[in-house]
DNA sequence: TTGAAAGCGCTAACAA
DNA sequence: TTGTTAGCGCTTTCAA
């Protein structure tokens, strides 16, 4: 059906060595051979089969990146975005990207796994580290090229790019106390994620440096979703003695936190405030916009694929591990 | 490195044959041998290498998705879960998804053109199509297995799934009418994509029966985006006489449009009523709530995903063409 | 029940 | 400058 190297080798002549030579563009093959097999090779509509080519050559120019799904309603714009950072960094360097689903989870790891030793990718883009994960410790000890969107808690030393969430939330904290606040909320993300743990110590410790602590019954714990962070909001704002401010660990808790206020009548930003983490394009059109600390989501997904490629392709890197500093985004929901 | 058959052979004293045929579980192998062989796999941790399995088999068992992305701020909470959706089927039948991002335009064609003749996938999911779409028309003409989201203008019978969008306006405009509003403007996503010219007829049609009409200046084009929506919705609001009811072509362009109402000072719900199309899970947590028209994008991925599947395996299909009935999802933005 | 051999489409070492 | 040959890891026909 499609045409072959051999079925040009038989058009033109020539034996398949010196088609594929002269398709390459390597020097020894005479001009007007050259000249010919290419006519030809067009003419044909030839296109090399990438299988053959990567069985031959080891190599799949494919980046493997395991989408971690919840459910069926799986809908984080987090992940829309990295992706296409992924994307625009793989297709300027001719790499392709081979997606699979899968929750965290036992065969989580048999996915990777397979992956491997099928010798499906070149390496993975890893996202949403854990403190003790599974894929880290596998990848690095098979010695896969990997790099990864975030911190883990074991020693493994290995390529990642992170923001300092201790210093996101610090800053964030900060803004809340110049404000006025006292009372202070927060919806942690399972601490099972280390990005969680971080941005739960920049919240202890900005208070604890403003003379103020988080009691046990303001500090809740959500899953991530807007949904989860709408029912932990309406726990807080139960309470006798409700928060003046909730802060959540990701932006889309944050809605769902702002939506919980707005239900029982609260202006958000002037009766509460309301404040997330991520800083997702919903953020600035919301209502009211929400104020949260950007990451340069997009982008870290370039300069992680782009840090992929290097060391898939044996090339130094200029930094391996990068901690980016975080941005505080003032919008409304917390008031002027 | 990794095992290879070859090595198992050598480690059993048995037949490269022998073993592919004893690990494929074949018949005519004894079960002494079958059992050893299978053991030394495991001991040596083999997994067979897909890119030559593949080689061999002509087939990739893998689905070809090409993101269609714009620019760099690109977070279409759509996609994630379309993705999802066909990521869940694709598991669940053993295929992988390779995924490209590339915008709409020349290049487009060629990342299918490679991926095709360089067999690197056994066929597609076409997404967003357009009334007059070059991708449909290649894939249809060199016979590759595809399956779309959304119909075309063409005459290509071609297996689909689609929401009709004529008859989704058509509930949500009535809705509004029933409301009181007989000034009512919509913001429409491009028509290149067929999606939006159907979407468009709805809001004629139904207009129209209920002896009304769009007035030229209430009916402008955003490109999807919330940026879009909001700019599109200010030179609204800007109107001398302006609308009582803003209809958004999709939810997106519908939180913009409550944007640039709520910076107004208007209460959406109350002052002008606001209306989407899609009901990404966004629309349930905002302020206020989206009434829209709900898309079920998960689940079309996961079908769309198993009619290419049965495409690609030769099995026959139930329906090619399936034209889902939408919901009208009331909330608030368009008042009680 | 088992094995030898051809072949999927390609690259590259070596020889001419 | 060109061609022969081996081989990437696998499946499958054919013969034993």
């Amino acid at each position: 059906m499609a045409a072959t190297i051999k079925d040009i080798a038989k058009r033109t002549g020539k034996s398949i060595t010196t088609v594929s030579r002269a398709l390459h563009g390597y020097a020894d093959v005479s001009p007007e051979t050259r000249e010919m097999i290419v006519r030809v090779a067009e003419e044909m509509g030839y296109t090399p089969n990438l299988l053959a080519q990567r069985l031959q050559k080891q190599r799949t120019d494919t980046i493997g990146f395991i989408l971690p799904t919840f459910g069926p309603r799986f809908s984080d714009p987090f992940f829309s975005e990295f992706l296409a950072g992924i994307g625009s960094s793989a297709t300027k360097y001719g790499y392709d990207i081979l997606v699979s689903t899968q929750p965290p989870g036992d065969k989580e790891l048999e996915v990777y796994r397979r992956k491997v030793t099928g010798r499906q990718v070149d390496g993975f883009v890893v996202v949403r580290t854990r403190c003790q994960d599974p894929r880290i410790s596998y990848l690095n000890e098979t010695s896969t090229p990997f790099v990864a969107f975030g911190r883990t808690e074991g020693d493994i030393d290995y390529p990642f790019v992170d923001e300092d969430g201790v210093m996101g939330m610090k800053i964030l904290v900060e803004h809340l106390v110049s404000l006025g606040h006292r009372r202070i909320a927060y919806i942690s993300p399972p601490l099972d994620y280390t990005f969680a743990r971080y941005r739960l110590r920049g919240v202890h410790e900005a208070l604890a440096a403003a003379g103020l602590a988080i009691p046990e019954e303001f500090l809740l714990f959500g899953d991530l979703t807007q949904r989860s962070g709408k029912a932990r909001a309406q726990q807080l704002l139960a309470l006798a003695d409700p928060p003046t401010a909730i802060i959540a660990g990701n932006d889309l808790m944050a809605f769902g936190a702002m939506s919980a206020a707005q239900q029982l009548g609260l202006r958000v930003g002037g009766d509460v405030a309301i404040a997330g983490f991520d800083d997702i394009p919903m953020a600035e059109t919301s209502h009211p916009p929400l104020t949260t600390v950007h990451q340069p989501i997009y982008k870290i997904g370039q300069m992680l694929t782009e840090m992929l490629i290097k060391i898939i392709q044996d090339e130094p890197l200029e930094s391996r591990q990068i901690l980016l500093k975080p941005q505080l985004i003032v919008r409304r929901s917390c008031g002027e």
